[in-house]
DNA sequence: TTCAATCTGTTGCAATTGCAACACACTAAG
DNA sequence: CTTAGTGTGTTGCAATTGCAACAGATTGAA
């Protein structure tokens, strides 16, 4: 758990091999750092000039409203990028706060490193550009798949897609969803004691069975 | 209505000479189409290698379900980009319908010319680059507002959210939108006619004012 | 203009959801 | 081990929403 991913496998460095990334690192201005459980990482409003890779742990992105209300836009985990969105702006601030779900260490790139011809041209500088866009894209595509999950017209909708969306993710029947109770309810934006009272519903119809964390639709 | 938008006034060819924009819309394979209101532009399942530019008109993006319902997931107006999100990936398949919501003219661009670098070494290749990756940003963080619109508990928060994004965008009191109703409820994924009752109730209480497609929060 | 098709607002009723309160797990710190 | 704090499942009740049916308004084509 407290491993960290290997750099060859994070998909921002794909198709670079060991020894450039070893001078992408120093060419790129990047740097490491841990977060406690529950720590925040990034506050709305802040700049963020830095794109975020999750070596271990996860990370959460929250928005909270004027009445206090939270809601969990979206999660990333290993090997997966953050604040990307908005450190490729011309004005990079955030809209929203990013904390740590768990223990969590980060790897920091100076986002104006990649978006911009290096001056020194290195050969693996088109390679990091390209595989940033295909993230980019991909995460706009992750967006889209939780707009398409919370459009659905009730909680068993919800779910259902949401499981789904694992079963397709994980490609297995079995899904295990990072997610407490609690966080999923917000995640959905659906009151928590009516989505386990639905949840409760759809085992008693046989149509779906859980175990704590893990799913099947049947 | 007719009049398509000016070249220079496109944002993913900001910071490009008239003249330079001649030559790149020859370098990147570039061509134009017109649809009818209603024409399919992308279908679900399609490969998109092609960036739309909505010249003129305006752009849907929508996800049907196995049980037939539709959902709006967003829509783009003159001058925006749609499908970059897709072609922008390895495999650039569209997961979403792309339809013309009105008369509309659209310019597209391979993609493949903007995420690779030019053979040629086009000089401005690096700003339309730059450009591409702060419109990506964008359109994921527009993603997330619809997100934030969605999340909220009921329709009252859901119009509320909606008319305060568009107050936001449009840097007025008065607010206009390119929904009409029904495409609005699909949009905000809730029942039109609550939608329409809950509308007069704010009305009622004094919170907006509207006549057809233009809101006010009081 | 005329007419059909679609969009819009309205309302009563049924279903779903949120809320609040509670008991019981589980977790982490002492 | 103990204990406080938090997460989870349950339930009755109230509020919100979806559904269906309808009438009037609007739109677009002939």
């Amino acid at each position: 758990m407290e491993k960290e991913i290997e750099y060859k496998n994070i998909p921002l460095f794909e198709g670079i091999s060991e020894e450039n990334l070893t001078r992408l690192l120093y060419c790129i201005n990047s740097f490491k750092r841990e977060y406690e459980k529950g720590e925040t990482i990034i506050l709305e409003k802040d700049k963020v000039p830095y794109i975020g890779i999750v070596l271990s742990g996860s990370v959460h992105m929250l928005k909270n409203d004027i009445w206090g209300n939270s809601t969990l836009l979206s999660y990333v985990t290993e090997g997966e990028l953050f604040g990307e969105n908005f450190a490729v702006m011309k004005i990079p601030e955030s809209s929203v706060t990013f904390q740590a779900a768990s223990h969590t260490k980060v790897l920091f790139l100076a986002a104006s490193k990649i978006i911009h011809t290096c001056e020194n041209a290195c050969s693996f500088h088109a390679q990091i550009a390209e595989n940033m866009f295909n993230l980019l894209g991909r995460k706009s595509i992750s967006f889209m798949n939780k707009i398409e999950i919370m459009s659905k017209e009730n909680i068993r909708g919800k779910l259902l897609a949401y499981i789904s969306m694992l079963a397709q993710q994980q490609k297995s029947k079995y899904v295990i969803t990072p997610l407490s109770r609690t966080q999923l309810a917000e995640y959905l934006s659906v009151n928590r004691s009516a989505m386990t009272r639905e949840l409760s519903k759809m085992r008693d119809e046989g149509i779906i069975d859980f175990d704590r964390d893990t799913f099947v639709i049947k």
